[in-house]
DNA sequence: TAACTATATCGTTTATTTACGATAAACAAA
DNA sequence: TTTGTTTATCGTAAATAAACGATATAGTTA
């Protein structure tokens, strides 16, 4: 990490699209957006039975594309939904689409 | 990192997609593909003048990129002339539009 | 051959990521 | 109220990433 620069600032997009990018930079996490895909949604524990990690590690992955803001989480007790959430997901589209030319 | 776990095998594409996300996963590369972007090439020192960090630690990002394959190098000695690797590019540009739909 | 130039690599430090098991929290149902 | 179910969070260990300065390397040029 950056120990003696000051934070150098980047453009808007560039960062936004390398906080994205990290977002998908694990396959696992690329598998739970696959698997939310579309418009389906799904609950933790049914990534828990399809992937073979431990259940806090899957869940610590979805707090990842939380924060990165692709996907939301719906309250459902004693079950959380997550989905795809669209407008971000839209956004990613575009940076990367815009990146590629 | 994965301890007590064999290795999961994800899917080609998912690996491979989470490769070349990783490798746009930070700011500092997303600056030099774009620099690079189009058919345009340059050399490392034009780089080190243009983003404020230490030689050595752009040269680790050339490194990044080139492992990713989405970059190449080609000798002009002394110097280096880096340049977007078309057939990679073309290839990640792919994956990302997939994914996304 | 000796110096110069451009870049890579090495060694190091610190931060972050990935994984786990254990535990806590939230809510429903008994 | 107690129990069960589902998910998040905590604490920790190991791996990887990001940054730097110092040094090595490859090829020109003097």
């Amino acid at each position: 990490m950056n120990r003696t620069l000051e934070n150098i600032d980047y453009k808007e997009n560039t960062e936004e699209l390398a906080m994205f990018a990290k977002a998908l930079a694990h396959p696992t996490r690329i598998v739970i957006l696959k698997h939310l895909g579309g418009q389906s949604c799904c609950f933790t524990g049914d990534l828990v039975e399809v992937i073979p990690l431990a259940q806090s590690t899957i869940s610590q992955h979805l707090k990842e594309l939380k924060n990165a803001g692709l996907i939301q989480g719906e309250l459902k007790p004693p079950k959380i939904k997550y989905c795809i959430n669209q407008e971000n997901w839209n956004k990613a589209k575009e940076l990367f689409a815009n990146f590629f030319e």
